[in-house]
DNA sequence: CCGACTTTGTGCACACGTTCACAAGCGGTA
DNA sequence: TACCGCTTGTGAACGTGTGCACAAAGTCGG
């Protein structure tokens, strides 16, 4: 990387910008992984082991073990060559990276069946994300536990999440409800959004939005259905002309 | 495109090879978009819009109108220069495209909180996807319907599946049992799955598996947090060496 | 202390996906 | 019919991410 400085060194030393700058430069998919090397290395301490090398954890992962490698160069040098990673050591280093030191309060809109199960995960699988408030449009919700945590109504959400310190707000209402709820949660200061309705939403540049999409998963899925038929069918009898909608023939 | 045609014509031409390797070569991460187009197409049909520009329609799927027309492109040239896409076209032929001219069957595995929340989503938002079978190994809810759907046992997997030409696998089980489930639902001859479980599966080749995992879209979440409160630190205090733990300090 | 072996960290080449920019093509208009 | 303006479709440049292959750097045994 060609450290190009200019001449602007007003309060920050140029090695301390490049460090803070190297950090922020983690490209989006190996955010994703870290996660995933994150999971697998706390069940692996939980079993006791200490030490990992790249080649175990990479197959543990599931990816390739270069990738894994630079993966992790990404957050700096913290393996010993000959020898591995230690477990304990790459563990706290990747939450660090990943903001895990501080706990990020959620908040759940939508008390429907997917609200149910995710407010019932309760903290999310091990680790750090404590659901710390509920809302909802229906008033015969409001007020009722679930998972522990008293429904608020929707109308509540500015003044219960600036109270709360939420700063990752979950979508998981009906499509017509979500734009809405999503400028609530926006003009109550959160940045981050998860969303699980099937709407496109806008939002101002500064606050992050990550989707979760199951019809588009299904979909994704059904496209790999259609082209395994293909293949199978082109395989099986030569070329009939009937296109993409020809039947499944097993060989 | 050179189409270089060898001398290995045995029963296809080379331009129906072609064709299907064109079909075949289309991006992933272009499939997933053609699924958020076919949302808001199918939308605007709805609402009685019968014709659209690819502007028009990149804003609503919140995508770059470049971006747009070469993902249109993939599938193939239905658009009228200097006037648009007739939306009930594009919407036939997305749907051709991504195999949802047949109805995809689907089995959700675990029925706690997440698979009720999954089988009561019914059919799932609008096309093509019915959940046909639904297992758990609880006894007690085995025979219990839900959403209309009764409850088999886990054991009566593949006989089942066969039964009913399941295509789509959802595993919404507890982390320990997922590889297992996934073993079942692969010898019954399921070759996409969707797993919701934190776990990397292991699987053959011939079998496509996607991973919707909440606790690694939370991290992610939560690496943009740590980011946004870093850059925050940065401009308002120039820097003081704290590093990513630094308190978060509005300007 | 030294040499052999192991594993990390990374430069480099490649492939993939995105974006730009513009020619080709179509409808409307005179 | 011929021109004009608009929008598509796509070649080409660019940037990002992936995978290979190897030097650097450590451990272990003699």
């Amino acid at each position: 990387m060609v450290s190009q400085r200019g001449e602007g060194e007003t309060t920050t030393t140029p090695a301390e910008a490049a460090d803070k700058e190297r950090a922020r430069a983690i490209p989006e998919a190996a955010v994703a992984r870290l996660a995933v090397y994150l999971r697998v290395l706390s069940g692996m301490a939980e079993s006791g082991v200490t030490a990992v090398s790249s080649e175990e954890l990479s197959q543990a992962a599931g990816v390739n073990a270069a990738k894994l490698r630079k993966d992790l160069s990404y957050i700096g040098s913290y393996g010993t060559r000959g020898v591995g990673y230690d477990v304990e050591v790459l563990v706290s280093h990747i939450e660090r990276i990943l903001g895990l030191t501080r706990n990020h309060s959620v908040a759940v809109v939508g008390i429907g069946n997917l609200g149910h199960a995710l407010a019932n995960y309760g903290g999310f699988p091990g680790r750090g994300f404590p659901v710390t408030a509920l809302f909802d449009v229906d008033a015969d919700l409001v007020g009722i536990p679930v998972g522990g945590i008293p429904v608020n109504h929707i109308d509540e959400i500015t003044a219960v999440c600036l109270e709360r310190e939420v700063s990752i707000g979950v979508i998981a209402t009906p499509p017509p409800a979500a734009q809405s709820v999503c400028d609530r949660l926006v003009s109550a200061g959160v940045q981050c959004i998860l969303n699980f309705a099937p709407v496109v939403l806008q939002v101002p540049d500064n606050v992050e939005v990550r989707k979760v999409d199951l019809a588009v998963e299904m979909q994704i899925l059904s496209f790999h259905v259609a082209r395994r038929a293909d293949e199978a069918a082109s395989v099986s009898v030569g070329n009939n002309g009937l296109g993409v909608d020809g039947m499944v023939i097993r060989p």
